[in-house]
DNA sequence: AAAAACTATGGTAACGTTCTCGCTATTTTA
DNA sequence: TAAAATAGCGAGAACGTTACCATAGTTTTT
């Protein structure tokens, strides 16, 4: 069994104290330059490497920080995770993963078995359906910091999500500029914050151009590319068929692609669409979809940044940051 | 500033012995029923939550595994995450993330500073240019036991890979029955072990079918679209141009197929395209793609389940797997 | 030249667990 | 009925590190 050399080997091998070669790796204050580079060449020499346990015990904080959000396979969350990634990394941060799966039991559980004395945060998306937050407020008031990014709860503290109204009003504005004149919205779960900032969007460009609203042609189902076919099908079915459909992710918006295209209706001439998220997959699919851009890699980066600044500072001022969104327009709604 | 409550408080507040609740906590023998009950009610009520650190170091084990990989923001990969998490979680680890950006450097530099004690086991995929393997050798030898999966070393250890040369066996197999005569390979970077295989599969179903291999038609690059792209237009300029492309994975079959389409070449009737992996994208770009499937989420839990019985028992023998793709055949090989 | 202020180091008690003994009742065995 | 086993618990030493305080030696101040 290898056992890995502590600072009470390298004090013993350079007869000096423990607390010596501590400060000495720790590189602070009060020790002598002759005495920093024999610890650091001993610890070298005897293949030394920090026990965070112990550290993490002594200091009372380890350098981790916990993400827990719904998914990681799709483009979205697996970019937001580079973006964090990159800074975690840069800082000296290790990341430690909890997936949800979307939901809220095992968010809870997730939360009640935390391990907590070995996180110095938390960066969470909360999963869709989830109404009660207390778990969230608990923790916080248990010290440790939590930034929210995406998907926000009604927490007091620092959040990182999309301009979700500004995208969604500038989507729907661009399919009334673009000559379509019933567009419906097939949006994501109701209460889950994000959703109802599309929503808004799109009810008040609709409002802004005197576009009445049908409530026939606004339907709130899950963000899978399966419910926005079936959505779509829906929408078909209305006796006053709608002539273009926003959609509250690429996701959905694909899966309208795929159930126009099923039934022949002409993408772009006959029905326009438009996305949200920019996912890779928007600019390849044919035709390619007119979508919102979110700059995932950009929340992950700013969360991760803010997170760190709550964790240095204990009573940082939370902040809520708003990133704007980019409208890519595509085939998907041009009308010739 | 909150405190958690520790084993001491209860204790302290039971008027019995840190030991027992101890033992209690841990449900182990030599405790009472009643004195079992008495504690877990007081630990409820006092929020008790263990402390990770303290128990690290005094095990000597933590319940985290690390994870070890290039990127994760693509199918294949965050697809991998999700099957290590659901095995790690039911059991009870811990996930942290490293994610190297296919920097062998970078991988290097995380071995060398990894949380070594905080970690019972690290899951592998090795970054794509690195040569040297000594630093997994290193680790495994001071006791942390490593299983790659997907792009693995020649370490002696437990793997899990795909039967990519099975899989690129089938895939041109296909093409040649297909009617396709003239099939060029654009492949991954040199050296890694499933660049190679796949050649491999490649050039043996080539020979198979007494078809003479041209050079000219192997090209070897990084895994990306882009790379892709550049490939086909390679393939483009030769004199004795191709019929077919087999690509190492998806992303560059993608490429392969963006550059046709801008060259107005059509797919399948005058150039067949298969992939590998079986990215959701393929399926929903036009011409759809046929590809051979790989089992990743398949490939993260077996190899989770693998790293965990490491742990478990010491001197296990490694074991290395080899999971089956599954060719699926769309629309960018049928030749009319 | 005495007092004050550093500088570099050592000693030791935490941090919250687990783990190995050891002890006392109680129960089982011979 | 004495001896042995067992069940339940406690005391205290680890685990590797940091943090606080003390101390010896050196330099600066008055």
């Amino acid at each position: 069994m290898y056992h890995y050399a502590t600072i009470k080997d390298i004090a013993k091998e350079l007869k000096i104290s423990v607390s010596t070669v501590s400060r000495a790796l720790r590189d602070t204050y009060d020790v002598s330059p002759e005495t920093r580079e024999m610890v650091l060449a001993m610890a070298t020499r005897l293949n030394y490497k920090p026990n965070y346990n112990a550290i993490g015990l002594a200091k009372g904080s380890t350098n981790n920080i916990g993400i827990i959000l719904p998914f990681i396979a799709n483009y979205y969350f697996s970019t937001v995770i580079t973006g964090i990634q990159e800074i975690a990394y840069s800082r000296g941060f290790n990341i430690i993963l909890f997936v949800t799966n979307d939901s809220p039991e095992r968010e809870l559980a997730i939360f009640e078995n935390l391990p907590v004395a070995a996180l110095d945060g938390l960066l969470v998306c909360v999963s869709s359906t989830s109404d009660s937050c207390e778990h969230f407020q608990k923790t916080i008031d248990e010290g440790i910091p939590v930034v929210f990014f995406d998907r926000a709860s009604n927490i007091k503290t620092s959040k990182v999500i999309q301009d979700d109204f500004n995208g969604a009003f500038e989507a729907v504005e661009h399919l009334i500029k673009s000559g379509y004149k019933k567009i419906a919205h097939i949006g994501g779960p109701r209460g889950l914050l994000f959703t109802e900032r599309r929503l808004q969007g799109y009810l008040t460009a609709l409002e802004k151009y005197n576009i009445s609203i049908n409530n026939d042609w606004i339907i709130h189902t899950a963000f899978s590319q399966a419910s926005g076919e079936a959505d779509t099908y829906q929408l078909l079915a209305c006796k006053n068929r709608p002539d273009a459909i926003f959609a509250v992710n690429d996701r959905k918006a694909i899966g309208a692609i795929v159930a126009l295209k099923k039934e022949k209706i002409v993408i772009g001439k006959d029905m326009g669409v438009v996305g949200f998220t920019n996912d890779p997959i928007s600019a390849l699919i044919s035709p390619s979809l007119t979508t919102v851009a979110e700059p995932a890699f950009e929340v992950g980066k700013l969360s991760c940044e803010l997170l760190l600044k709550h964790i240095k500072k204990r009573n940082f001022i939370p902040e809520e940051i708003s990133l704007p969104g980019q409208l890519i327009v595509r085939e998907s709604s041009i009308r010739n």
